[in-house]
DNA sequence: GAGTTTGAAACT
DNA sequence: CAGTTTCAAACTC
């Protein structure tokens, strides 16, 4: 390898263009040289060489790879731009470009060592070239001059800028540019001007040249790779330059399509801490979707509703966690710009690097959450709307976390400690659903079972059905008298019932006993009188119990909480990115828990519920926090007859329109039928 | 923000 | 299954 460039390398020095031609050896090979330059005629001597030595190698592996053309072009470019030569140096050169290729293919030629061979090439003069063979590796000590010396300097600078991120781009651009310099230039075989040009190409990089971009496309993969490297950031990768480049060459197509999926999937990290792998991982096909990347961000977007429901019903603008419409915006764009990212991936070269790096801070800023904008949300006023779990000790993978307890994976507003409730840990976070449905199959189920029928039914009034959503178990409140939200009827709205072992149910929604709410109302009256909330109190209660009267059934409005895995529900594929995927125990348990069934609904039925989540999106979005319930309500989920593992609090819910006393629920056919249907489906998600 | 209360979840 | 402990949310100050 050296020797041969080495040889090469003293040729073609500009100033040594005197000598060149004065060589008797010159002159000789000229004369001999039935090869005539076409456009040499200026100096027939260097063009004749140079095409007579160019085109056996390029002709010799003409399906080398791109980088070995380039080389090889580079050469030929160097050659040509030599002119007409001798035989010998000729001869010697293609031993050399020849001897070169297969070392380039085989170890995949080092970038450098071939900018270092085309750089020096056109200097190098046949005759000369021994000196400089001695010390490729140093310009300096070339013996010919500063022109020599500037190239030699010049290809090892090239590398080096290609090793340096920016400059990258132009390293890997260099060897185009130069071929493109080679066929552009080899009619003008001015060595002064071939070496500027080289040396600008290879240390400005001109923009020029179809061609240059052509020769990039070839090399996409390389280049894509280097992109990568220098885009991402590649925090793995070295940041040397030439290590990049030879590798570049060396490295398979595997890998860079690896390198590819590495930065997809990173991307899509940020935006979805989803469910496969990582989030980041979870989407180990992030690169399969991009679709995805947008899908998990509704997924942020409806928990953030849910959440906001509750709490955040202002203050859209400056929470995006809380606002789902901001959040999807942010996504969204986020994933456009994932997208543009790759797409200029593809087209681009060097832009791209330029851009990946900017995106990647923006899906930071914009995904992780920083601590910074949770903490403005929360003190802004949302206060815990936004809040999620916070959780200390369970890890997230107890009942205790909210976030798992609803089967959707801890997001940023979460401030809980040690998450595993992670798409990273999906493994962990399946295995201990698994582990903990195993105890109790409705373990993930909808603590509160929303009775649409008693709604459509609405023969029962709410005097007859405090409420018509009840609580999946019942509570245990003891002191709270189910007045607050420790009380979970309370909290999720609901009446108390049977199934409840509260003492001193006060529950306003509904008393364990059965008193209307109505009742309960006046009760409420009557205990609020002396306390000054009384008064908002009550208009509130006001507006809820008549907006229950015209639910018909107890619709809990107002106070009712929306549980994120309601609305999950609602969104089956649209929260894929929190959301966990779902146990097929559940299913097969036989008692569906919303959320899963969604999972599990076959494609029709996705639509079904697709068109439903967007009218509840839509209603999400517009309407009020009070607004929810009827969402929920309307929402497929079944009534399921909760039927513990125990037997221990769960109990159908009493009263009602008992339709039928199916396995799925006593209370609505239709929910029956979903039901029914649900077992049927297969999982889609992965089981473990 | 820290501490307390509460009740579900988990454990024995 | 009952009792106890653990846990985190809800609540209070």
């Amino acid at each position: 390898m050296d020797t041969p460039q080495k040889s090469i390398t003293q040729i073609g020095t500009p100033n040594s263009k005197s000598r060149f031609e004065d060589s008797p050896v010159f002159n000789y090979i000229n004369s001999l040289s039935p090869i005539r330059p076409v456009k040499s005629i200026q100096n027939p001597h260097q063009f004749s060489s140079l095409n007579f030595t160019s085109p056996p190698s390029v002709f010799t592996s003409p399906h080398l790879t791109s980088s070995h053309k380039e080389s090889r072009f580079f050469k030929t470019h160097n050659s040509s731009s030599s002119s007409s030569h001798p035989t010998n140096p000729t001869e010697s050169r293609e031993d050399e470009s020849t001897s070169n290729e297969s070392v380039s293919e085989e170890a995949a030629e080092d970038t450098k060592d071939v900018n270092v061979d085309d750089a020096s090439k056109p200097e190098e003069t046949s005759v000369e070239k021994v000196l400089p063979q001695t010390n490729p590796g140093s310009p300096v000590a070339s013996p010919y001059g500063r022109d020599s010396t500037t190239e030699l300097s010049l290809v090892p600078y090239a590398p080096t800028q290609g090793g340096n991120g920016s400059c990258e781009g132009a390293g890997m651009e260099l060897q185009p540019k130069m071929f493109d310099n080679v066929q552009g230039k080899t009619e003008t075989p001015d060595w002064e001007s071939l070496i500027s040009d080289a040396s600008e190409l290879l240390i400005f990089d001109s923009p020029d040249a179809s061609e240059a971009f052509r020769c990039f496309m070839m090399q996409r993969a390389s280049t894509s790779e280097a992109r990568f490297n220098t885009g991402v950031g590649m925090q793995t990768m070295q940041p040397d330059a030439n290590k990049k480049l030879e590798s570049s060459d060396a490295i398979p197509y595997e890998a860079v399509s690896f390198l590819h999926r590495g930065i997809r999937r990173r991307c899509l990290d940020f935006e979805m801490p989803g469910n496969k792998q990582t989030l980041s991982e979870n989407n180990t096909a992030a690169c399969e979707s991009s679709s995805r990347c947008i899908v998990p961000s509704i997924g942020l977007h409806l928990n953030a509703i849910a959440m906001s429901s509750k709490d955040c019903k202002t203050n859209v603008t400056q929470d995006y966690s809380c606002s789902g419409n901001i959040q999807v915006g942010l996504q969204s764009s986020i994933s456009s710009t994932l997208q543009e990212t790759l797409d200029q991936t593809e087209n681009e070269t060097r832009e791209d690097a330029d851009q990946d790096v900017p995106v990647e801070p923006a899906l930071q800023e914009l995904n992780l959450s920083s601590p910074k904008k949770k903490r403005v949300k929360l003190d802004s006023g949302e206060g815990d709307s936004c809040k999620r779990c916070n959780c200390k000790k369970s890890k997230c993978l107890k009942l205790y976390c909210e976030c798992f307890a609803a089967g959707v994976y801890c997001i940023e507003p979460c401030s809980c400690i040690d998450c595993f409730n992670k798409p990273i840990h999906e493994d962990t976070v399946l295995a201990t659903r698994k582990q903990i449905e195993s105890r109790n199959p409705l373990a993930f189920a909808p603590k509160v079972i929303r009775n649409s029928d008693s709604v459509l039914e609405t023969g029962d009034d709410a005097s007859k059905t405090p409420a018509s959503a009840r609580h999946k178990r019942g509570c245990n409140c003891k002191k709270s008298n189910c007045l607050k939200k420790y009380c979970e009827c309370y909290q999720g709205g609901v009446g108390c019932s049977i199934n409840c072992r509260c003492e001193g149910c006060k529950n306003k929604f509904g008393r364990k006993d059965g008193s209307s709410i109505v009742d309960m109302e006046a009760e409420q009256e009557e205990e609020n009188e002396t306390s000054e909330k009384y008064r908002t109190a009550k208009s509130q209660q006001n507006t809820e119990f008549l907006m229950r009267k015209e639910a018909s059934s107890a619709l809990p409005t107002t106070p009712t909480p929306i549980y994120r895995q309601e609305l999950v529900e609602l969104l089956p594929f649209s929260s894929s990115k929190n959301r966990m995927p779902p146990p097929q125990s559940l299913l097969g348990g036989g008692s569906s828990s919303g959320i899963f069934n969604s999972q599990y609904i076959r494609k029709p039925d996705i639509d079904l519920t697709q068109s439903r989540m967007e009218k509840s999106f839509e209603t999400v979005a517009e309407d009020r926090a009070e607004e929810m319930p009827e969402i929920l309500i309307h929402s497929p989920i079944p009534n399921i007859k909760s039927v513990s593992p125990n037997g221990k609090r769960v109990s159908p819910p009493h009263m009602e329109s008992s339709s039928s006393g199916s396995i799925s629920g006593r209370r609505s056919g239709g929910r029956k039928l979903i039901l029914q249907s649900i077992p049927s489906f297969p999982s889609l998600t992965p089981q473990h």
